[in-house]
Order: C-alpha cells, then sequence, then structure tokens
RNA sequence: GGUGCCAUAGCCAAGUGGUAAGGCAAAGGUCUGCAACACCUCCAUCCCCAGUUCAAAUCUGGGUGGCACCUCCA
C-alpha cells in the first residue's frame, strides 16, 4: 500500500518499522467547543486509515490527544464560570457523542496533555540540555536555528520564514521563529511545577512528548490536517528529533480542508459549522459518506445541498441492504445453484477493486464507486428465488467493504407504531379494493408521519424518511 | 515576497502515458393502479496555447483562473 508523504511529497509504498505493526498518531482536538466539520475531516480520515491498516493485518496502536491545556479554554471557562478542567472535561464528552455517531472508533488511547506534565518536562529539560531551548524568566523557547532541518517538513528555508515573519512583539525569543516550551504562570491560570518556576506548556510540545511516551521515539505513520505542516508539525519535528536524535515519523500525511463556498472555513470568517448544528438536519453518517466521496487531500467544498446528495448516494446503500436482508427471510433455498457459485465468485473482482483503491493512498472516492458497483451487481442478481447462500455471500462483502470505511448502514428498525400499522394496513384493504383515491390519500397522511410507502413486487415496504 | 495545492459533464468526483470510474440531477424505457425502489438506456475528449510521444486529461514550457500555508485554526 502507497501513502502520499509530505515530507517527501511523493507516494511511498508503506513499510513499517516493524513488520505487522503500525504505530500512529494524529493530533486531537483542543476541547473547548463542539468540534465542526473541519474537525471532522482528519477524525474520519485517520479512523478510515486506521480500519484499512486493520483490515490489511496490521496490529495498529494508534493515539489521538485531547489538548486540554490551551488559552482558548482558559478564555472560555472563564466566560462559563468553570474551572478549565471542567470545561475540557465537558467537551471531551461531547467529543465523543459526535465521534460515535459519525462512526469514528475510539483510539488505542486519547492522552491528555494535563496528565503528561512530566514527560513534556522532561523533553523541555533535555532540549535545554541540548542547547535547543532557552529559559527567559520562567518563559522557555525553542532555538529554532540551532536545529538545521528546521522547514523540512514544511519546505521552508529559515531564512525564508523569516522574511516572512510577523514582527514579533516579543523581544523574549532571541529569533522570531523561536516558540514556546513552557510559558510562565499568568494570574488566574491553571499551572504546574517545573525546573523553571510555575507555568503551563506551550502548544506543540505535547505532542511530542505524548508521541514518545504512547509510541516509542519513531513511528510509522503521523497524521493531521494540512494547516497543521506550519508550525506545528514542524516544530513537533524539531522537538522529537532535537530531543532524541532520531527520525520522528516515517510517513506524514495530511487531509485536505474543507471550504465553504471555496473559502477556508475559519473562526474569524464566522462560517463554520459544528457536527452537532448539521446533526440536527442529517445523519451524521451523510458527512462520513459525503467526505469519503472524495479523496482526503483534496479540498472539498461543504453545502447543505452536496450533504442532501450524499445523503441520496447513501441511501442506495441503504435499499440493498434492506433488500438482501428481506430476501434473506424470504429465502426458500439453501444451497446455491451452480450459475449462483459462479456469481459469488464472480464478485471477487469488486473486492480487488476496493483494495486497490485503498492500496493507493487511501482513495476511498474510488473504493466506494467499486462499492456502488457492486450495490448494482447485488440488486440486479439477488431476487426471490435466490438461495440463502448466494444472498448471504453478497452480505458479507457488501458488509465487509462498507464496514472499512466505518459506514454502519445500521439496521432497519422493526418496530412500527401500532398506529401506522393500522394506516398501512387500511391502505392495503382500498387498495385491494382499488380504491386509489382513499390508498394514496392514507399514503400522503403516512408522508406526513415520516413514513414513506413501497409497493413493490414482494409486497408492501416502509421506511423513514 | 517565499512555499505548496488545484482546474474533468448541470452539480459532486475518481482517473498521472494507451484512448474518460462512480454518485446526485435531468431524459427515455421496463416494472407499478399511480408513485417510490430497482433495473436498462442516454449524458464530457478533460481551463487556454505550444511542445515531447506511435499514443496525453495524464509529461514539459508558457498563460489564465482559484485556494492554502508563512499568524491561533483540522
Amino acid at each position: 500500500m502507497k501513502f502520499y508523504n509530505t515530507i517527501t511529497q511523493q507516494k511511498e509504498t508503506f513499510i513499517p518499522i516493524e513488520s505487522g505493526k503500525v504505530r500512529m498518531y494524529s493530533c486531537g482536538p483542543t476541547v473547548y467547543n463542539y468540534f465542526h466539520i473541519g474537525n471532522a475531516r482528519p477524525f474520519i480520515v485517520f479512523d478510515v486509515l486506521r480500519r484499512y491498516l486493520e483490515y490489511s493485518g496490521y496490529q495498529v496502536t494508534f493515539i489521538q490527544n485531547f489538548t486540554d491545556v490551551d488559552d482558548k479554554i482558559i478564555n472560555r471557562s472563564r466566560d462559563e464560570g468553570i474551572t478549565p478542567q471542567e470545561l475540557s472535561e465537558k467537551y471531551i464528552k461531547e467529543y465523543f457523542i459526535d465521534a460515535d455517531a459519525l462512526g469514528i472508533e475510539r483510539a488505542s488511547a486519547h492522552p491528555k496533555v494535563s496528565e503528561h506534565m512530566t514527560e513534556i518536562i522532561d523533553m523541555i529539560k533535555i532540549l535545554e540540555e541540548k542547547g535547543l531551548a532557552y529559559n527567559v524568566n520562567g518563559n522557555v523557547y525553542y532555538h529554532v536555528d540551532n536545529f538545521p532541518d528546521y522547514g523540512k517538513l514544511s519546505k521552508q528555508s529559515i531564512e525564508d520564514l523569516k522574511s516572512g515573519a510577523r514582527v514579533d512583539v516579543n523581544d523574549e525569543k532571541q529569533s522570531p521563529l523561536d516558540f514556546a516550551l513552557w510559558k510562565k504562570k499568568k494570574a488566574g491560570e491553571p499551572f504546574w511545577e517545573s525546573p523553571w518556576g510555575q507555568g503551563r506548556p506551550g502548544w506543540h510540545i505535547e505532542c511530542s512528548a505524548m508521541s514518545k511516551k504512547h509510541l516509542g521515539e519513531t513511528i510509522d505513520i503521523h497524521g493531521g490536517g494540512q494547516d497543521l505542516i506550519f508550525p506545528h508539525h514542524e516544530n513537533e519535528i524539531a522537538q522529537s528529533e532535537g530531543s532524541c536524535g532520531k527520525p520522528f515519523a516515517n510517513y506524514w500525511l495530511h487531509n485536505g480542508y474543507i471550504n465553504i463556498n471555496n473559502e477556508k472555513m475559519s473562526k474569524s470568517k464566522g462560517n463554520f459549522f459544528t457536527v452537532r448544528d448539521i446533526a440536527k438536519s442529517f445523519d451524521l453518517e451523510v458527512v462520513r459518506m459525503f467526505l469519503l466521496m472524495a479523496h482526503y487531500r483534496s479540498p472539498v467544498n461543504f453545502s447543505e445541498e452536496l450533504l442532501q446528495q450524499a445523503s441520496t448516494a447513501l441511501d442506495r446503500f441503504y435499499t440493498a441492504k434492506y433488500q438482501m436482508a428481506f430476501l434473506l427471510d424470504n429465502a426458500t433455498t439453501d444451497a446455491a445453484t451452480k450459475a449462483e457459485q459462479t456469481w459469488i465468485s464472480s464478485l471477487d473482482a469488486y473486492k480487488t477493486a476496493f483494495i486497490k483503491a485503498m492500496d493507493d493512498d487511501i482513495n476511498t472516492a474510488d473504493a466506494i464507486a467499486s462499492i456502488f458497483e457492486l450495490v448494482r451487481d447485488l440488486n440486479s442478481h439477488l431476487t426471490p428465488t435466490s438461495s440463502k447462500e448466494a444472498i448471504i455471500a453478497g452480505q458479507k462483502l457488501f458488509g465487509e467493504l462498507t464496514g472499512v470505511l466505518g459506514l454502519a448502514v445500521k439496521e432497519k428498525e422493526t418496530n412500527l407504531e401500532s398506529e401506522i400499522e393500522d394506516l398501512i394496513a387500511k391502505r392495503q384493504a382500498a387498495r385491494k379494493e382499488k380504491d386509489f383515491k382513499k390508498s394514496d390519500e392514507i399514503r400522503d397522511e403516512l408522508l406526513a408521519k415520516g413514513i414513506i410507502i413501497e409497493d413493490t413486487r414482494e409486497g408492501v415496504k416502509w421506511k423513514r424518511v
């Protein structure tokens, strides 16, 4: 399998450090609010990557952190009149609610900054000993000029970065590119004891420290959004490689942005949507489908219309799944005929196409196309006379492929309110008497109650709007 | 100014040298009392110009247009 590696700027065959095992890290959310659709993309992308690696036989250790020590958290907790810890705990819970609805599995661990102060301080101490960090009045900065590889991920030279750097009002830094590793305590802020006095860590050091603790000095894959390339990931490299002298990550994977009207979604533009908001109008599986229908590195535009398209597309999966379940319930023969056996073997082609697409830098758009082709094949070949063996073969492959993408395609509800059941029965009676006016009226009434009626060759079926 | 990305049908989107996947929408058809579902059919020569090649959406050069990073942000 191949991945596009940001640091080499090309697709490379994936070779894990340890055969059969993958260690990956992805930057998680700063927990001060519900996360937005832009945050959701890397969560989904790297969840799919993790699932696919496991599907391919790797034993994956996947770490995604929670940033629970941060200016934004402190500020917001003041606004809400609670402690920063209370605020971050609250939004960690909310994160899991949305993540679950998006079909995002739990990482192997979700470490928190607040629980890794020892590791963070130890790493800063090493950097200081190596001459890569300096302490000014209790603020510790990374000395970028002393790390020759700085800029290797973002393809920027230190000189270029300096010329583009904003005039820095902070005269404590020796160079404008230097960044904070440890920030001196300010009144009213949470703090921890350290060799440099009371304070808290800078933003970048946490990922280096937690990655090292949970995954070791060199990891296989490091992921995140493209906007983390600089400075966050560049700084992580400086910290991790500067402190241990070994490569930090072998493969750097970065997902593209989500835009609104071709513009980046940002807090300052006020054009962002939280996942929680979207959940009011759409099942979040639609969001997952929408994002996976594009390649993870491409920028995607986001709009309600596009979500609606994805929703309709996803309905094809649901319809196929329910149809197979229906056919299996009503199947009368067990064993596949010879012709069916031939057909069952032919299904392998879809799996092969799916794997080929996923192997090529996680091309989920192409992989989904192969599932649509499978669905068409299933819809045209499975009939009320199909054997259970054939239907089960179809179900198995469909479930396997959608499962790798984390598309749950939830089981159909079986419980129908008795009131609805009565209406359906009345409508059937009216149809039997060819009283179509009445039957259509009942159908409209059911629709108003959120039930769509379909008269199929196999009988009446219903589904929720 | 430095760095990187993108431009494929009405909409979305794969495809990185061999003659344009898939989804949504629209149209025609089969099925159906009708509708819906499903299935069948139909729908593009790939921003422009030049070049390399037997062969280019795919490579090279030059344009044009758009986006992003260099500042907290996935």
